[in-house]
This record gives structure tokens, C-alpha cells and sequence, in this order.
DNA sequence: CCCTAAAATTGACAGCGTCAATAATCTCTT
DNA sequence: AAGAGATTATTGACGCTGTCAATTTTAGGG
């Protein structure tokens, strides 16, 4: 069960056609003038991803459409990503990768320990507004393989990059146990996060709209950072 | 262009069948003995759709599957639907009526303020555990129809069960600012509702692992909430 | 009793993910 | 340089999906 079809070389030895007519796909190139062979179309096809997933959101985002707008065939991207779940757990693996950056870089800005927890939360809600889908996608369990290595190691580094200026700034306390070191940092994640989530589906809005004068969301989420170490910490080390 | 295909009795009289024979429709409902109509069919669907959504999570989540589960054609949802958008809208204003319930439910059960509050934050989590996947359809916008009047008041209701108890555990301190009453209630709904995001994604479980003996994501979440008021509330009141 | 409105079915269409078969090109080995 | 094999890309098909238009069946009110 190999050969199926003749290829285009048999057809014209046959005597079928009386000019040697262009193949299909060399017919498609003609128009474009394409090489056969895209030479980048890994990255064509995610950043095709990506700009669908800013303009029409993770839903939007298909396998087809990507390779369209990269200008491949439509399964074009099974060399490369597999399936769907591959593409879109690349391009996670590249939001986490931004991501890290951009925490740290918030973090690496500051020195006092309070205000560099504060920045670091500041830039994970200020990175979800500006990259919506992608920040959805990154956390969309479902839509995305954790055993692709590249997804893998961008989430370890985003983890770190979290974990790291909490701890820092709780300070060493060798004998502190760990369930409170745990809840001191899944507390700060979730407390961003939800954030986050809320404010990208549009949950938050009618809180904000009652704000006072021209408060957003900025003041509101600087508010928030505050209670929980307000100005220099008066609560804790009990 | 308005009758294309011709009705059975046309057929009929057209002489193109001797013996009168039984309509597609009337010989499938004969194998189930079903009437034709259902008579709770929109109740069928939603329940359905949500054993669906419990077995297979949102993306198994079809019109089709839905209609097929209920025991009727695939077009059947459109009647009392409209679209997939609308299945998804009724079956979220159900969660969210039961979430309030259960919300509200967990602070009448105390009566300290402090103790209410945290209640009500083990009971937001404590849903999202056990619907996870109309916990997670509950808050994906894009695949809701918020304009839908079920759905709007339903989450309208969630809302103020939401803010009923955080209003409650500040105290109505007449000369607090706005802006820091909305920290605060906002603050509360981030921690709890980030914590079910994260812990429905998985994303806790490599932080719950190291946790000493049989520790859990409870204990976590009980440790969650005590940072923010120990015991009696330490900080704040300034 | 009919007859209109509602409920349900059927059939069609385009878009999707995925697969198998094929084609074109690149690259290595000799 | 030449050819073989691997890599990259295309084509066509399949079944699934949401949605629509047309039709059929039933219920219920005049």
C-alpha cells in the first residue's frame, strides 16, 4: 500500500497531458513566488499564533488559521508542533520565558525587600493587561502538554522567578516553619493572580467604575499591595 | 425559494411508495418509544451538558454531545438556546445560584466576623474543588453571554454574597476612604479566587508535594487566611 | 375542529484537527 | 559530483463541530 497516487512526471509520461502543466503546489507557488521549503516556519507559525491570539483571542486560535497567515498549507504545522496542543504549549513556553524577564527585571529594580514584593506584583498584573490571550493561554491547564520540555523549564523559571523575591523578602527565618513559608507565597500568587483573572474577564469593572474621581485599576491594585505590609510592615514577625 | 425538498404525503401521492412508509422521525422514535416532543427537554440538555462537563471538562462540552446525551437531535438545543453561548450561559447562572447559596450558606453558619470571613473564603475554594469544570465556565467570559438576564443576575447575586461578608468583617467605618474599602474586598476575592485558579491548573501541586507530612492544600489554605488577620486582627485600624 | 405556534427533526454547509500519501528540497556520504 | 535518505511541505480525505433553512410533528387555544 504505498503508491496511491502517480506523480506528476508519470501522468505526463502517459501521454495525459499534451504540455507539461505545473504541478498543484508549483502552480501555488507561481502566485506567491514562494519556495517550496518556508526555511523559518517554525517561528512564522508562532508568530502567526500569536498575533491571532491578540487580535481574536485563544479561541480564535487554530491550527489552519496560524498556518494561513504564515502562508503554509494547512497541515503544515504537524512537522514542526505536532498537534494543536504542541503549537500552542511553544508559545506558552515562550509567554512564561517574557515573563520571568519581566519579573525579575521589576524585582532587580528595586532594593528595599517591600517594594521590590510590590513591583514584582505590580508587573505580573501589568504583564497579563498587556498580553491578555497570551497570559490566558499560559495558564489554560487543559490546552497545554507540561511534559514538552521547552513548556516545562519556562514554567520552572517563572516559579523561581516568583519564589525568589517572596522568600527574599520574608527573610530567612531559619526556624519559621514551612507550611507558613508555603502560605506566604502561594498568598502573594494567588493574591496577583486572581487579580490578574478577574481584571481579564472583565469581573473587576464594576468595582472600578465606582471608584472615586479618575482611580483605575492601577490604584486599586496599589491599594491591595499595601494592606498586606503597609509602609514598612507592622504586622508579623509575632 | 421556498419548498425544496417535498413533504412524505407529496411522496406518497406521487406513487413512488406502494405501502404508506413510517417517516425517518417516526421509526427512530419507535426503536426508544419517545414521543416526539420531549417535554423537559431544556432540562435534559443541562443536565446533561453538566455530566459532560464533570466527565470530560469544558472543551468535551459540545451542543452535539449535549443533545445526544438528552436523547435528541442535534439541532434540538437551538429552541431553547440559541447557540453554544447560550447553553453555556444558563448552565454558568445555575453555578453561580448555587455558588451563592453555598457562600452564603458558610458565613450564616458563624457569627464572628473574622470567623465568617474565612469561612466563606473555605467555601469559595471549597466549590471550585468540587465543580471544577462549571468553576472554571463560571469565569471564561469569552464563551458567555453576560447580556443574557439569567446569567447577569446570577452573577449579580454571587456578587453581593461576595461583598455582603467582607462589607460585614470591615466594619462600617463611615470616614473610610472608598478606595481602600474596594482594596479590601477586592483583595479577599483575589486570594480565593486565585488560589482555586491555581489549584485547578495544577499549578500548586508542586508546591503542596513539599509540604511535611500529610499536609494539604487545606492547611494551606487555612494558613492563607490567617496571615491576613491573626487571630484577632493585629494590623490595620490605624 | 381547525389552525396557528411551538418543539423537534432532517439535511446541508463550512471550518476545524488530524492522518496518510505524496512531492519537493536539503544534506550527507562516498 | 551523484545519489540516497532524511526533512519539510502539500494534497486530499475523514469525522467532528456549530449553525442555518426547511420540514414535520405535536400541543393548545379560538
Amino acid at each position: 500500500m504505498k503508491k496511491k497516487t502517480r506523480s506528476g512526471s508519470e501522468r505526463i509520461l502517459a501521454g495525459e497531458s499534451h504540455r507539461p502543466v505545473a504541478a498543484p503546489a508549483e502552480r501555488a507557488r507561481k502566485k506567491a513566488n514562494r519556495p517550496y521549503h518556508h526555511g523559518a516556519l517554525r517561528e512564522a507559525l508562532l508568530n502567526a499564533a500569536e498575533a491571532i491570539l491578540d487580535k481574536d483571542g485563544i479561541n480564535g486560535l487554530t491550527l489552519r488559521a496560524a498556518a494561513r497567515n504564515a502562508g503554509a498549507s494547512h497541515a503544515a504545522p504537524k512537522n514542526h508542533f505536532g498537534d494543536l496542543t504542541g503549537l500552542l504549549s511553544e508559545l506558552a513556553a515562550l509567554g512564561f520565558q517574557r515573563f520571568s524577564a519581566e519579573l525579575r527585571a521589576a524585582a532587580e529594580a528595586e532594593t528595599d525587600p517591600d517594594r521590590r514584593g510590590k513591583a514584582r506584583g505590580r508587573a505580573y498584573v501589568h504583564f497579563a493587561e498587556r498580553h491578555p490571550g497570551l497570559f490566558q493561554l499560559m495558564f489554560r491547564s487543559e490546552r497545554l502538554d507540561p511534559s514538552r520540555p521547552a513548556l516545562r523549564e519556562a514554567m520552572d523559571g517563572a516559579a523561581q522567578a516568583l519564589a525568589d523575591v517572596v522568600d527574599e523578602g520574608q527573610g530567612e527565618s531559619p526556624g519559621r516553619p514551612p507550611l507558613a513559608r508555603a502560605a506566604q507565597m502561594v498568598a502573594a500568587w494567588s493574591l496577583v493572580h486572581g487579580f490578574s483573572m478577574l481584571l481579564l474577564d472583565g469581573r473587576l469593572a464594576a468595582i472600578t467604575r465606582q471608584l472615586p474621581d479618575g482611580l483605575g485599576t492601577e490604584d486599586l491594585l496599589a491599594e491591595m499591595l499595601e494592606i498586606r505590609s503597609p509602609g514598612k510592615r507592622v504586622l508579623s514577625t509575632p
